[in-house]
DNA sequence: CTGAAAGCGCTTACAG
DNA sequence: CTGAAAGCGCTTACAG
């Protein structure tokens, strides 16, 4: 900038007025800044500049997501970068991969790099660690689980409602034992989901049959190898609730394998892809992560806006997606 | 930092060699600043200590996705982020949606924020725009796609010899009528694989057949109605060749809606989602997106660490998944 | 409408 | 082993 300054003979300021289009530039003189920014390929800084800037703004935000890879963070991740693009932030992203101490370094990686806001989906089962951030001014929102030990906006789906719409459809096709196969019960939205597979029964008068239940599956050869277990049982289950995306596949290729896909129920938690090209057809409560995304962006833009009313949750409905592997009725065991 | 040095009683260069863990401080000066930052909350400012280090690193890359939400970007993303983390680089990344407008303001905002180098899946017909920063020493890597009109490293899947992997399996299989379904002609590895498909069916001694080739297929919409067309032809293709995942989920959904999935063959190029648990599985030849990501993330730290030889194009090799849709013999149309 | 001085938070290049 | 001065590239807060 001192090069550009020097070669149009004004002064720095005059050049950083014409680089950030500000008014009240003698047209004369800006053209000879502009020529001289071309001739010496002269790139803005926005590094520096933000160091000084009164606002302080890097115009990045940070997003610390499960894993980018996966399809439901990377849906996730599209939706914000969807609302920071109108504002020309951009996001520095990174996996935490269910790891606490990731998403602590992740954090504090973030914030030196002086990231505007943080967009969460905490792993670990305490987000107090970044109270003293949040009082010094950095907005912080969760998105797709709620904090722990600390309050802050929060925008999840809605597990519990949409756990119980999944048992409540295949109550009604008729069945009783239903078994549920879920995710790391640390994980806050997995017992949400859970805490609804039993509401939904008992209210239908149904005891919870504990040998139909298994917790802490969190790839698809795990759910697999339960989903075997539990179909190879003397009284197996007349049904599945896979509480989980990838939970669900295991089931799937758990019931194929079994010979069961025709005559064992199943319902999933979270769209699988092509889940409405195989057969049969797989019945899922879906979410919607793209909604949570683009939610939890504007509320963090609107606390970097200087929104400082209280921290807010907001729960953004699930979708039953009616296919064929939900209505399949109950076949009895001929045992 | 300077209320750290105040609340001391040391100098900034003292907290600065403290914070950065630089040897020869005396112990106990060194114990009295930790007690000050903790105290005070200090947090480290890596934008204000890059503006002034010699080296200037930002310890940030860039990355310039086609769409971060599609399933080869985002695991193209993770290998890249795995292999940034290990030198405690993050990464600044974004969307262009087939959008040289887009590829050019994001590659200049990435610009601007001083990012150490940038890997790049390019869009636009001209990556020319890039040469200046090229040559004030930004490190520059393309993946998944070579740059045109700018000479830089690039990781490609092997793209010709895929596509001829896949017709020449549809060959050995006794197909003669194959059809080509392919993505927009402007990318250049559609091109490369419609080129595979030619010079496969020309070694077989196979006429190229003008009405079995649909060009510009980029949703699986757009593929489902050109494949629909297709089966409706008066001597329609044996056999069909998709040349991207959405396409191939066009192919499948439309061989369904003619009844015809267990009559037509289907070789994809790139792998689909549970392609193998559909009825028939589905024959792809695979690429390995999470393999030329790490490729990528290593050649440019290599050039970020200052490695000046000749720019490479590196070739990461696809592999022929024989599942049952490819392996459906040619069944002649009773017209 | 334009510019000279000071300073954002840090590190460099010295001198002691 | 420690520190005072200068400066990275920019903007602020003035004065003219």
């Amino acid at each position: 900038m001192r090069d550009v300054a020097a070669l149009a003979g004004v002064s720095l300021k005059t050049v950083s007025r014409v680089v950030n289009h500000a008014a009240n530039v003698d047209p004369a003189l800006a053209a000879q800044v502009r020529r001289a920014v071309a001739q010496l390929n002269y790139r803005p800084n926005l590094t520096a500049s933000s160091l000084r800037r009164s606002d302080g703004r890097s115009l990045m935000i940070g997003l610390m997501l499960e894993d980018v890879a996966n399809p439901f963070s990377a849906s996730l991740y599209r939706a914000v970068e969807d609302v920071a693009v109108t504002r020309d932030v951009r996001i520095l992203a990174g996996s935490l991969d269910e790891n606490a101490a990731r998403e602590r370094e992740l954090a504090a990686a973030l914030l030196r790099r002086r990231v505007d806001g943080l967009i969460i989906v905490p792993t670990g089962a305490d987000q107090g660690y970044l109270r003293q951030e949040q009082e010094l001014g950095t907005p912080l929102v969760f998105a797709d689980r709620p904090p722990r030990l600390l309050a802050a906006d929060a925008v999840t789906a809605d597990n519990h409602g949409g756990a119980r719409a999944a048992v409540r459809h295949l109550i009604g096709h008729g069945h009783r034992r239903i078994a549920y196969l879920g995710d790391l019960t640390t994980i806050e939205t997995a017992e949400e989901r859970f805490a609804g597979y039993r509401e939904e029964l008992r209210d239908a008068r149904i005891d919870v049959d504990p040998s139909l239940i298994r917790h802490d599956l969190h790839t698809v050869e795990a759910a697999e190898a339960a989903a075997g277990l539990l179909l190879a049982l003397p009284e197996p289950p007349t049904a599945l609730f896979g509480g989980q995306n990838l939970v669900t596949l295991g089931c799937v290729r758990a019931l194929r394998s079994a010979g069961a896909q025709h005559s064992v129920a199943l319902v999933g938690f979270d769209d699988i892809p092509l889940g409405d090209l195989l057969d049969p057809s797989v019945t899922v409560v879906a979410q919607d992560p793209a909604a949570i995304g683009k939610l939890a962006a504007e509320i963090l833009f609107s606390r970097i806006d200087g929104d400082r009313s209280a921290p807010q949750h907001h729960i953004v409905p699930t979708r039953l997606i009616e296919r064929s592997s939900g209505a399949l009725p109950p076949v009895e065991h001929v045992g």
